[in-house]
DNA sequence: CTGAAAGCGCTTACAG
DNA sequence: CTGAAAGCGCTTACAG
């Protein structure tokens, strides 16, 4: 019986057999309880419906889900966040977005997590371990339900934060086999040796490594180099060149120059990353410099342009997609609980060799 | 008096003289009443000494302080979101972030808004306003405390949930005069005009507009060179050419040569991004055709590199950071219920001309 | 200036 | 397979 004058009712809401519990909230937003009254259930059988709890008769999953429907019910995520000590959020930690790299490995992970119902929230560490450790502190208070992290090194209290809030954790872009941890990635230090063993190859000895930005991985990249020239028998200290500025093109030109003016007998140049590379490659042709005859150069994770360079530079492709999207999967698979997932994933890395070496 | 023997005890809470309301809640949280236990005051005197709400005695606000830093406690975001109905974050949707100038803009709005104690979600749209649509859905369930959109043009129901959601909001990129509406930018119409003119200027008749992306800006500015050209009697619509692609510096290549292979006769070629434009200077210099004598070339946003490119390019200036600036601070004017501040916040542009040109 | 009560909108045990 | 009760951790009125 539908008591048109009941003044708890404030518009058009379809009135089931369900007896009216409460009055429409104050706030005017649709709840659960609406969806339930409509569907004429009880509230936590609507919710389970709608979560897709196995063990709700199919019947009344159908009513929920069109009442849910019909009335453009949006479930409130603080309160399921309060009630389920769980949000639906990834928090997810780069170290830069101006680096493109970080841009694709993000977009790759939103590519996984998203349909998955998980939201992102994106922090920008800016390569400070103490930005990283701050974002941590206020994210976790949002109960994410994942981590993905980049890389290993960070202070001790946010390790601890990390090690102790009991959340599934993915590491990216660097690998370590550790009981409990969980990585994707590849070798740094393997792709820096392997760039350093190619210009060896092509018969260079006076082999330089220039970097910007000086993080963990720049300076496993640089571990490479020196184990490669140190097997070679012609490592120079000297011939290492490092800033602590972002990478960028103007930076490669200024630290190209810099490095020739000091070492005019260097035969080869490797770059932490492909934007000084480039910078370096346009500084040379202003230089009358001849690239490769003169002094090779290579780069490090393949970015747009590279190959329209002149001459095109010779790089290692870095699959960051692929450590996007397996990082999050593997996640996922942590959030559900699954066991026996890969503790691991070594995605590895490929040369490219064009005509700038 | 302390009762070691109080089943309710879990551990050593500090006790202070204030009587043990409820026991250690389940989750093992800190929480507000804890924080409040330790001072001996209410919960709610605690809530409003912690967030800075004026009547409430000094010396209770210090001993409310002390305690919680003692304790270590962290307010939770989801129960003050639902009791508030608002939280602190700030939905931020910008349409990528493989474009610089969105990630300098993403910089400058998180340096105020951080500080302030707002938190932003970023969102990125790729351009597509079904998947913006779909964000702003998704966020506006988080209850956000302000919006910042980029451009104007969105779907009828995106729209109609900016409108109706009764939150601040903020426009980037673009300003519009419109009784409500709040924007921080700069008129694309005019710079595309302004760089247009430039060109003219140095005596160019077959100017070009050459455009990746399509999207509502690059479109204004397509319109500022139209204006400028027909006003100068010179308008050839053959010489517009555009591709949806995103811009990218092999794409500008790409372009640059079937430009020229098309129309031999082009003397300048204004490029809606800088990287359309650093592709089209390395396939020239390529290909041997001369800048700027055969042709000039100008790009727009000025990014990182433009000024390396042989010769150095010439560009457009655009304040990203000032706009990503003044916009949250605009938006935090609004979120605190400010009376008088500017609708409307034009951030002007600067012609940077270089040697291409 | 301070506090007791109620409520925000969900989900987690616990019953049946 | 379904539901009534309690509770998540805060803040908003409403009193005093």
């Amino acid at each position: 019986m539908d008591r048109d004058d009941d003044p708890g009712a404030t518009g058009g809401a379809p009135s089931a057999a369900a007896p009216r519990r409460t009055a429409r909230r104050a706030t005017g937003r649709i709840t659960l309880d609406d969806v339930a009254r409509a569907a004429g259930v009880s509230a936590i059988t609507a919710s389970r419906a709608l979560r897709g709890t196995r063990g709700v008769d199919p019947a009344l999953t159908e009513r929920v889900q069109a009442a849910a429907a019909q009335l453009g019910y949006v479930p409130d995520p603080a309160a399921r966040a309060l009630a389920s000590a769980h949000s639906q959020h990834v928090a997810v930690l780069i170290p830069m977005l101006s680096n493109t790299l970080f841009v694709e490995l993000l977009e790759s992970v939103q590519r996984t997590l998203t349909p998955a119902g998980y939201q992102t929230l994106i922090g920008v560490t800016h390569y400070r371990a103490d930005e990283e450790e701050a974002l941590l502190r206020s994210y976790l208070a949002h109960r994410p339900a994942g981590l993905l992290l980049t890389g290993f090194d960070r202070t001790p209290a946010a390790q601890a934060l990390v090690d102790h809030c009991g959340l599934p954790c993915v590491h990216m872009m660097e690998t370590r086999e550790a009981p409990g941890i969980h990585s994707v990635g590849f070798s740094q230090q393997a792709a820096g040796r392997a760039i350093t063993e190619h210009l060896l190859s092509r018969g260079r000895r006076r082999i330089a490594y220039v970097a910007g930005q000086m993080d963990p991985r720049v300076m496993q990249r640089a571990d490479g180099w020196r184990a490669a020239l140190r097997a070679a028998g012609c490592h120079d200290p000297a011939l290492e060149l490092m800033d602590p500025a972002p990478t960028s093109m103007a930076l490669g030109g200024r630290l190209f120059r810099e490095l020739m003016a000091r070492h005019p007998d260097v035969d080869a140049i490797f770059f932490c990353n492909d934007d000084l590379a480039q910078g370096a490659s346009l500084a040379a042709l202003r230089m009358g410099i001849e690239v490769p005859r003169q002094v090779a150069l290579a780069g490090f994770n393949d970015l747009d342009g590279s190959d329209q360079m002149i001459p095109p530079l010779t790089s290692v492709r870095t699959p960051r997609a692929e450590v996007g999207a397996q990082a999050a999967s593997l996640l996922l698979s942590l959030m559900r609980g699954q066991q026996g997932v890969r503790a691991t994933v070594d995605v590895g890395f490929e040369l490219v060799v064009r005509q700038s070496s």
